[in-house]
DNA sequence: CTCGATGCAAAATTTTTGCAGTCCC
DNA sequence: GGGACTGCAAAAATTTTGCATCGAG
């Protein structure tokens, strides 16, 4: 999944622009950072991102993927999806419109996302009814595919997978 | 809100017999453990509860907290709260019948449990689409209530709130 | 008595930070 | 050239673990 050189590439120059009227400098980490985001199809840690940078610019140092994970979720173009884990997941956002939960397995561990417009509507309510405004919302299911020797596992679900 | 003896006692005999139904030992740390868990009205940490466990018998060590809460958790009568921070919190289950949706407001940190009963009805929908079995479930508000001057504080908000 | 449970301290894990050197603008 | 940025390594912060000792049953 990290052929869409087109995509990468608007993106890429999005997150320049971002990086510019932000007043931050445009470095080769962080393009190597950004780049080796956009070139994972589903979620990634930030240790897995470490990796996936060096391989493009090897000189890029684990403090700097920390530092510059706030800068890419900020820019809207990465989004950080905490699962309950004791490390952070995070993602591209390359397409997600609408308010999506997480259905996450225990099993195999994999995360699935799933539009859940509902929430919008939901969390307005509550958040209403206690005179707060919303900030973020998630819903995750936690669930697991060998639990009973289904034959349905979750390296054979259907719809849109993630890591 | 440690004044419910009878409530925390009845609780705490649960919490032996469950012991003992798992041929695990009832010792006093365990014991201080959770009444100290069970004086909580609401939510803590892990460093809280060896705190207040310590407030019972001194000898409670943080080893040995860390060892208790999964034993708590497995009893049912303790759930993990996991609200995206970098430790995680924990509440006694004194009432908690039907799902929970957890409000955390960013600006007074302060956690609110409401009902959520759909949440049932909706994680069993998606997992089953998913040919998956349904383990846990949580939905979060992130929300602040001093972000426009708004007059209603978290401290002042009404209905079930918690920590 | 026996073996599970405990306390202590060191280790593990993920993320942050101080500092000297680097390089973008 | 100046100051933001980086790499390195040490530090933080929370949780886990090894080991000798303790104590519940």
């Amino acid at each position: 999944m990290q052929s869409q050189q087109t995509d990468v590439y608007d993106a890429t120059e999005t997150f320049k622009e971002f990086l510019n009227s932000k007043g931050l400098r445009v470095t080769t980490q962080r393009l190597a950072i950004f780049d080796a985001a956009y070139g994972y199809a589903d979620h990634f840690t930030a240790e897995d991102l470490l990796e996936s940078a060096r391989q493009i610019d090897d000189s890029v140092s684990r403090a700097t993927v920390y530092r510059a994970l706030p800068i890419l979720t900020q820019s809207s173009l990465i989004r950080e999806v905490d699962v309950g884990r004791d490390y952070k997941f995070y993602a591209a956002n390359k397409n997600a419109t609408t308010f999506q939960a997480q259905v996450i397995c225990v099993d195999c561990d994999k995360i699935f996302e799933i539009d859940a417009p509902f929430m919008e509507w939901y969390g307005k309510t509550v958040a209403d009814k206690l005179g707060l405004e919303v900030v973020t919302q998630r819903l995750q299911v936690t669930a697991r595919c060998q639990s009973e020797s289904k034959s349905i596992a979750c390296g054979s679900a259907p719809s849109s997978d993630s890591d």
